[in-house]
DNA sequence: AAGTTAATCGGAATCGATTCCGCTTGCAAG
DNA sequence: CTTGCAAGCGGAATCGATTCCGATTAACTT
């Protein structure tokens, strides 16, 4: 899922390729929306040919991810080796809070992104950012609530996260963002708890 | 989100072909797998021009919802006015437990279908069947659960069920269909359950 | 410095979905 | 039984993504 680094050693020429084409990219999302991000137009604004693009990034959800990327592993570097609350040193369920209030607002600031990524190749997501979050998320999700499925109960408080849903919500159904932490946060709160009856 | 019934009144020709091109279509899906629905082989296998297919349907994605519509809508009615424990009749606690198991059978029964439907528009599924299901459920959890949010805890249960996620644990995990019930099942009971502490 | 090779290039060709539009036809009013 | 015309039809044209492949070129060897 790594999009940026590559096996051996890429060459000279191929680096400033890369660069080009993302910053093109970029430029043009900026300016036109991701609508505009036609692969064509992309290549002819990085002045290269299509076929590199391809060579490059896949497809154009790969060129979406590319996009996404830097974003994409500074939140991970966050949550995994940062500071606290997000990072190794507070307590389990601060985290759980901080994670998902962070998802939450990622995926808004990248929502058309993402959902342009994600309807191209919705299971691009999975196997990639998908699981490295899944697999903090249950892991944590484990330590503070020892009595719930941690496995499932991750998939749920992700899945409400995906694009596709998370802008339905909020453009057009009036939920706010911060609506759905609290919902969020609340569910995990309650889950897992030690039950009454 | 109807996609068999009609403003006014449809006439003979164009009913005729409908038919003709669901029975094509369903004859492709079941010979050649959903990846083999190619507009133009639907149109041609049925006898009808493209642009028929386009008129009916709408694209893709709305060919593929049709295939699916009538066990959908066999579906809600069963949840909305059928016998118990899916329909009326039973506490809401039971009610729950059954439409999620009955929604994730449902959902693997056609999960190539609605993969393609989803991948080709993730936006449709909301706005349609999506709030049909979130609108049950969240009035049901609403019942059972009062101290819960019911809005968002419906949409993380059924967000779990979103077919791009189910096929990835199904088919490259190794989970069960079994296990996503129980875990669902299980993150219901807890939610909502008075705290302890 | 010249040779060798695999990685890159570029852009034409291909492929499938979707749109367009002039022609046809069901059907209801006169 | 004509006539009017909105609904419907077919399939060519368009559009954008993706694939192909012969020509180039960076980088390492001798």
């Amino acid at each position: 899922m790594n999009l940026v680094t590559n096996p051996r050693q890429e060459r000279v020429d191929a680096a400033r390729n890369r660069a080009k084409i993302l910053a093109a990219a970029a430029e043009i999302v900026a300016s036109h929306g991701v609508e505009g991000l036609a692969m064509a137009d992309v290549a002819a604004a990085a002045g290269v040919g299509v076929g590199t693009l391809y060579r490059r990034f896949g497809d154009r959800s790969g060129l979406a991810y590319a996009l996404i990327d830097e974003r994409e592993r500074e939140f991970q570097a966050a949550f995994i080796a940062g500071p606290p609350p997000l990072g190794p040193g507070a307590d389990a369920p601060v985290r759980i809070r901080a994670f998902l209030n962070a998802a939450v607002d990622r995926t808004v600031e990248q929502l058309d992104l993402l959902l342009m990524a994600e309807t191209a190749a919705p299971l691009a997501r999975f196997g990639g950012a998908y699981d490295a979050y899944h697999a903090h998320l249950s892991m944590l999700i484990a330590q503070a609530r020892p009595d719930a499925d941690a496995y499932v109960l991750a998939d749920a408080l992700l899945a409400t996260l995906a694009a596709p849903l998370l802008a339905h919500r909020l453009r057009d159904c009036g939920v706010t963002a911060d609506r759905i932490k609290a919902g969020l946060g609340d569910l995990f709160n309650l889950a897992g708890q030690r039950r009454v009856q």
